[in-house]
DNA sequence: GCTAAACTGGATGTCTGTGTCCGATTTAGC
DNA sequence: GCTAAATCGGACACAGACATCCAGTTTAGC
């Protein structure tokens, strides 16, 4: 465990895109696994896990054998948070009743539909961030760069 | 386990939430553990704990012995969502980079910044929505209620 | 004060997320 | 084809969230 100071987010969560944004910084580098969890400061052989779930959807190519590793999947400038973050551990929005009362079923309660207003708004973030907008960030601190 | 369905809310949270609305249905009526647990169909000995924790922090007033039970802590209109997921399971904020690289003690990159204006997103609509307001939603499902 | 109703606190059980390990598989380079 | 670099897949380990249970304590009503 790195810190659990997380509450929201999964751990998993924090590592793929810790990954997701490390690959974006040289889309074209190839990285070895070691390599990607050296520089995010994530548990190795965790990451190995989270890196197959990345590849399995796509958003990361990878290249077994000798010279091998991880490469960006797709550009990023069509690659969002939200891509990532439903890759590994979706957020889902609420449709139906929790309780599964009969009356509720097409209808929230006023209680769910503002828990399920609160999901909106995070998938809205995630959704209308790229790779790109997060590496041309003004911010002068770079994305997980000591620098 | 009820249904896991969630992601971003804990079980917890989401029990809590249902006790408290389930109380602020009629502020001055005493309920049992077991009274609430039917209602809001919550396993009786866990929701005892939930309630000890709403308890602690006066969101609700406890009475034991014979013809004991919960009452709401709070007036409704100065109860929110906030005061009770804080409770139970409370929202970090992203305040320091959680690799705590040292260029970014005081200003997170982009990745985490954008995390942390998701939390808050969530945190606002929390903040803004008290008891009384879901109570008095136009929303024609009344909470928890199968009517 | 006795009794029964109700909460309190601690011990315990279970399951899932996180994290590790290792043998099997793929592949570049010789 | 051999070897070494690298991923893949499954088994295992651990911790915390969720859930249960029970003996102890409080208290209303007789």
């Amino acid at each position: 465990m790195a810190s659990k100071i997380l509450t929201m987010f999964s751990q998993t969560v924090e590592y793929a895109l810790r990954a997701i944004v490390h690959l974006a910084k040289e889309p074209d580098a190839q990285q070895t696994t070691a390599q990607i969890a050296k520089a995010t400061q994530v548990p190795g052989p965790y990451l190995s896990k989270v890196l197959q779930t990345l590849s399995r959807e796509g958003l990361v190519t990878v290249r077994r054998g000798v010279g091998g590793g991880y490469l960006l999947g797709k550009s990023p400038e069509r690659l969002t948070i939200y891509d990532v973050v439903q890759c590994v551990d979706p957020i889902r929005r609420i449709h139906t009743c929790p309780l599964e009362l009969s009356s509720h079923r097409k209808r929230l309660c006023s209680l769910h539909k503002k828990m399920d207003i609160a999901l909106e708004g995070i998938e809205t973030v995630f959704r209308n961030t790229t790779l790109t907008e997060l590496m041309n960030s003004p911010n002068p601190s770079l994305p997980l760069c000591n620098t």
